[in-house]
RNA sequence: GCUCGUGUAGUGUAGUUCGGUCCAUCAUGACGGACUCUCGAUCCGUCGACCCGGGUUCAAAUCCCGGCACGAGCACCA
C-alpha cells in the first residue's frame, strides 16, 4: 500500500493541509503501506514556490505524524520524466497541442466541437511540441497548451480535451530557467503516482474531476488508477479562509506578525501555542472520511488537546490584576518550606516549592476574586480587609470559595497574550517564580493552559493563551 | 446552466454495501448533580437526530421513485 501526500510548497502548512498528513500517514500505517510527501511545485506564476516552504512542510510532516515521510518527491526535480512522457502521448495521439485562446476553446467544448488544432496530424503536433520548448519559437504564455485527447461527448465538459501543459515563462525557484513548459496537476500528478506505484489516493473532493481526467488517461495508456477515496469541505467556525497565498498577503502587509501569528490557522501557529500533534491526529481520525461538508468549532479540537496534554501538564499560578493584601498570621506555618503539588493527580511529577509564608508578607489576588472570606488554595482559610489577610486556620474549615494566590516576594510579572475577536490582548499579571523554558506548557491555575512564547529583556516571560 | 457529490441530535461521528439484533452508537456541547484545596481533571444524570413526500415489504436510517437543501468542479491553480 503506497498512499502519498501533495502539498504545494508555496508556504507552510495549515490545519487542512494536516488532514491530508493525518489520513494519508495514518492509512499507511494501519497497512503497513508507504507514504510519499509530494511537492507538487508546477505554478511558478499563480503560485509560486517558497524555497523555505520545502523543509518547513517536511519538519512540520514529522512533527504531525511523528516520523519522517518514507520517500521525498519534488515534481520540479522530476521535469524530464513528465517531459519524455508527453511526447509519448503526442506521437500515440493521446494529446496535441492547442493554440486556441481559452475562450475559444471553452466555446467549442461546451458545444462538443472539436478544435482546429485536434485534427492536425501527429507529426505537426510534434513539430508544435518542439516550438512550446523552443525560447525562440515565437509562443508566450498562453499561446499554446497540450491537450489530452478525450471523447467529446462526455457528459461532464470539464473533462473534454482537458490540459495537461502549459508555456510559464516565470522562473522556477528551485530550477531557474531549465523549463518552458511545465505540466498542470492532473498531468503531473498522474505520471507521478503511477512512476510511485502510489495504489490508494485520499484527498478532498474538490479533486474529483481530476480522478475522473487523470482516469482517463490512465485508460489509454492501459494503467490502473489507484484507489481514490475522498473527503469533504471543512470549516473551522472561529477561523476564515485557509488560503495559503490569503494569509501570505496579510502576513507581508502587517496584518499579521508571522505565519506562527496566533490568530492563523496554521499548523505553526497550533503548535507554538501549544497544541500537541495527538490532538492533530485524534481530531482528523474522529472526522474520518466523510464526504459531508463540515463545520467544526475549535472547541472540539481543544477537547482533544485537552486529553493529550492535560496529565503532564505543570500547574502555576498566575494571578491576574493583582491587589496585595498583607498577612496576618498568629501562628506560624508549621514547616521551613511551602509546598505545592505540581499537578494535582500526579505526584510524580513534584512540587513548587514557595518559602513558608509569614507574618507581615504581602500576598496578591486577583481583583475579580475579592470577598471578606477567602480559602488561600493549598494553604489557608483567611478573612479580607481592605489591606490585610487574616488567616484563620490552615485546614479547610468550610466550603468558601477558593483561589489562586501569590507571595509578592516570591512572583514576577508576566503577561499572557490572549486571541478575543480576532485581535491580541495583552493581560498582565503576576506569576509565582518558576523555571519554565520556551516552548513549554503550563496550565495556569483556575485559567487555562497557555505556553512560554518568549522572556522580554526585563525577564518578563510570555504566555500565549491555549484553551481553558 | 451543465457535471459530480452529500444529507443521522447544537457540533462532529457510527450504522446505510448484504432491510430486522437501531424506540439508532460514541464524542463534544449545554444543563443539573457528586467529588476535588483550580473555573482543570474525574464520576453520575438530563437534553437532543435518521432532509421531505410517496412506494416496495410482515419489517426501511438502510431498497426504489420524486422533490428539496447544501457543497464541489466546469482555471493555460493546486
Amino acid at each position: 500500500m503506497v498512499l502519498r501526500f501533495a502539498p504545494n510548497p508555496n508556504g507552510p502548512m495549515s490545519l487542512g493541509h494536516s488532514r491530508g498528513v493525518v489520513i494519508n500517514s495514518e492509512f499507511a500505517r494501519m497497512h503497513e503501506g508507504e507514504v510519499i510527501l509530494r511537492f507538487d511545485d508546477t505554478d511558478t506564476k499563480r503560485k509560486p514556490p517558497s524555497i523555505k516552504a520545502y523543509d518547513t512542510i517536511a519538519k512540520e510532516f514529522e512533527w504531525i505524524t511523528g516520523r519522517a515521510p518514507d520517500r521525498i518527491v519534488t515534481a520540479s526535480e522530476r521535469m524530464p520524466l513528465y517531459l519524455a512522457h508527453v511526447i509519448e502521448d503526442i506521437e500515440a495521439e493521446r494529446a496535441y497541442v492547442c493554440t486556441c485562446t481559452a475562450a475559444e476553446f471553452k466555446d467549442l467544448r461546451d458545444g462538443k466541437a472539436p478544435c482546429p488544432c485536434r485534427s492536425l496530424a501527429a507529426t505537426e503536433h510534434v513539430e508544435r511540441w518542439g516550438k512550446m520548448n523552443d525560447p525562440k519559437g515565437g509562443w508566450q504564455d498562453g499561446d499554446a497548451v497540450v491537450r489530452i485527447r478525450t471523447d467529446l461527448n462526455l457528459p461532464n465538459p470539464a473533462l473534454r480535451d482537458w490540459p495537461a501543459l502549459r508555456i510559464q515563462t516565470t522562473p522556477h525557484p528551485m530550477v531557474g530557467d531549465t523549463y518552458r513548459v511545465w505540466p498542470l496537476l492532473d498531468y503531473q500528478s498522474a505520471i507521478e503516482d503511477h512512476l510511485q506505484g502510489v495504489t490508494h489516493i485520499v484527498r478532498g473532493k474538490d479533486l474529483m474531476d481530476s480522478t475522473r481526467k487523470q482516469t482517463l488517461l490512465y485508460e489509454m495508456r492501459g494503467w490502473t488508477y489507484p484507489h481514490t477515496l475522498y473527503w469533504g469541505r471543512v470549516k473551522v467556525h472561529e477561523f476564515g479562509s485557509f488560503s495559503t497565498s490569503a494569509m501570505r498577503t496579510d502576513i507581508e502587509a502587517g496584518t499579521y506578525s508571522g505565519w506562527d501569528d496566533p490568530r492563523l490557522p496554521t499548523i505553526a501557529a497550533f503548535r507554538s501555542k501549544g497544541y500537541a500533534p495527538e490532538a492533530i491526529r485524534s481530531f482528523w481520525l474522529e472526522q474520518g472520511l466523510t464526504q459531508k461538508d463540515i463545520a467544526v468549532s475549535m472547541k472540539t479540537i481543544e477537547s482533544h488537546n485537552v486529553k493529550a496534554i492535560e496529565s503532564s501538564t505543570p500547574r502555576y499560578s498566575f494571578v491576574q490584576d493583582p491587589v496585595s493584601r498583607r498577612l496576618e498570621m498568629n501562628e506560624t506555618w508549621p514547616s521551613n518550606c511551602f509546598n505545592i503539588p505540581s499537578h494535582p493527580d500526579n505526584a510524580s511529577m513534584g512540587h513548587r516549592q514557595w518559602p513558608a509564608p509569614k507574618n507581615g508578607d504581602l500576598i496578591l489576588l486577583q481583583a475579580s476574586d475579592l470577598s471578606a472570606n477567602l480559602r488561600l488554595k493549598e494553604f489557608a482559610d483567611a478573612t479580607l480587609t481592605d489591606n490585610s489577610a487574616t488567616v484563620e486556620n490552615f485546614d479547610r474549615s468550610d466550603r468558601r470559595q477558593i483561589v489562586h494566590w501569590v507571595l509578592e516576594n516570591h512572583s514576577k510579572n508576566a503577561v499572557i497574550l490572549v486571541v478575543v475577536d480576532n485581535k491580541i490582548e495583552h493581560r498582565t499579571g503576576r506569576i509565582e517564580n518558576c523555571d519554565i523554558e520556551i516552548g513549554q506548557v503550563v496550565q495556569l491555575e483556575r485559567i487555562g493552559f497557555a505556553t512560554l512564547t518568549q522572556i522580554l529583556e526585563d525577564g518578563t516571560p510570555v504566555f500565549a493563551y491555549l484553551h481553558d
